[in-house]
DNA sequence: TATTGTTATACTCTATAACTATA
DNA sequence: TATAGTTATAGAGTATAACAATA
């Protein structure tokens, strides 16, 4: 569907994400997962000292947004809690957090496979480099 | 805020749009407009004769969601209806409409330029031509 | 039969304020 | 004083189903 806005940047930016999160979307909701929550369990996967307060500076996520997703997760059993002292836990994979992991990385590792195989091979390498520079 | 996820294509995709949308939001709300109320005042400057189902097509609104959407700027004075037949009805700029769209113009081309400038210039020209593969 | 405009509704995401307990 | 975790709540954005009227 063309328009004549398709040539401001920003429209453009907001319309390849909005199709490329409900693409990444429909491919998790097949292991039961949200992006925000697959991204938690991405990001802990590093450390085993993140608290919910710090997984949410770095995922951009309000820390008080942080306590439903989390209460999802750990209902489902992918993470537990450990006490740090007495006003900290830190959040980190169970068994069945690290399995889902693996599910995880195959359904993203494919669905970044093909986003960077939608991109014409001449602009492929600019890509990232300039979403990063936006943000960052 | 440095993450693990910066290098994937999606996350960089989503943490880039976030934060731009956010910008865009807020430079809009200086002129009592949300983003999609500013896309239809540009979308409906160019043509006379489309429908509230057509504008929904073309920018990726259900056009149940266009009947609040068109219900505000029509509150606002921004827009007119003009029955096409006994079924469907043209949205058009009123001329108060005309005048708020000069303001979206001046607010929009600042802020593509601001967002532009941010990507390095090697990477510029690749910008557009990535994002529009991803959903064109 | 297909489409337009609409109502009602629900779910997700995001944002803010306020509270307590602890650092 | 600042921070962690939490509750409650509200505003957006998005999605589906269903309906009457008209093409």
């Amino acid at each position: 569907m063309q328009d004549p806005l398709s040539k401001l940047p920003g429209y453009a930016l907001r319309r390849a994400a909005n199709a490329m999160m409900a693409d990444l979307s429909a491919r998790l909701a097949a292991i039961d997962l949200r992006i925000a929550e697959a991204s938690v369990l991405m990001l802990i996967e590093t450390r085993y000292d993140m608290t919910s307060s710090e997984i949410g500076r770095m995922l951009d996520i309000h820390r008080a947004n942080m306590v439903p997703l989390l209460g999802r997760l750990e209902i489902a059993g992918l993470i537990e809690r450990l006490p740090i002292d007495r006003k900290s836990q830190a959040i980190i994979l169970s068994s069945a957090g690290l399995e889902k992991l693996a599910e995880v990385m195959i359904v993203t590792t494919k669905f970044e496979k093909d986003l960077l195989e939608r991109i014409p091979v001449e602009h492929r390498e600019h890509f990232v480099p300039s979403l990063n520079a936006l943000w960052h």
